[in-house]
DNA sequence: AATTTGCCCAACCGCAGACTC
DNA sequence: GGAGTCTGCGGTTGGGCAAAT
């Protein structure tokens, strides 16, 4: 499924603009970013990079860390049980990457965008295309008669980006396992509030 | 075998909020 | 408290590659 991932592909991918560096890294820069983040941390990026002597701008190094060369990252492909995380989070949170990736232990917030875009979008397209596009809300307020939005109020691209105090509408995502169904999705609510107890926040 | 098409994903950009002085 | 700088985030781009033609 996942193709290898070039360790250090020589051309760039954008045309420079600036005199900084840019496009794909090399394993000579990788190695220079880990040895100063090693001794300095993975903060003050505009100063790891002047150490590590790299052509490149902090924000360039920042991201590559977190994306490439920071410890435990998981590569390879996205499991079932993570691509159902990542719907359930999505649907709770909207395009809040970080946070779905924070979740997702070893995943990036660019790796679950990216996997987002190419894969899962596609899929509830489709089954919206199928007849399953129906407001979520509606079909939950249908259903439940005590159901109140919390919803952000932020989904200003449509994006389902809304919950109920029931948290019924999970159970309308037939790509979701049965496993959610009746009381598991409160359970599984219940966890989900235990990782983060801030999460209200950012609804 | 050569060309075209579509997908994947690393990397860049712009913006907003946090931080520092 | 204000200005300047840094950091983190989400959206977008475009090169590389495999599959299709």
């Amino acid at each position: 499924m996942s193709k290898m991932i070039p360790i250090a592909p020589n051309l760039s991918r954008r045309l420079p603009k600036r005199e900084a560096n840019r496009g794909a890294w090399t394993t000579e820069e990788d190695r220079k970013l880990a040895q100063v983040i090693e001794v300095h941390g993975p903060r003050r990026w505009k100063m790891v990079a002047a150490k590590a002597g790299l052509n490149r701008c902090g924000k360039s190094c920042r991201l590559r860390w977190l994306n490439y060369l920071r410890p435990n990252i998981k590569r390879g492909n996205i499991s079932d049980q993570e691509e159902d995380l990542i719907l359930r989070l999505h649907k709770l949170l909207g395009n809040r990457w970080s946070l779905i990736a924070g979740r997702l232990p070893g995943r990036t917030d660019n790796e679950i965008k990216n996997y987002w875009n190419s894969h899962l979008s596609k899929k509830i397209k489709q089954k919206e295309d199928r007849g399953g596009g129906a407001n979520l809300l509606q079909q939950c307020g249908a259903r439940c008669a005590d159901c109140v939005t919390m919803g952000s109020g932020s989904g200003a691209k449509g994006e389902p980006n809304e919950m109920t105090s029931c948290g019924s509408f999970i159970q309308d995502d037939a790509m979701l396992d049965s496993s959610f169904q009746e009381p598991i999705n409160l359970e599984w609510m219940s966890k989900f509030l235990e990782m983060d107890e801030g999460w209200l926040d950012f609804l």
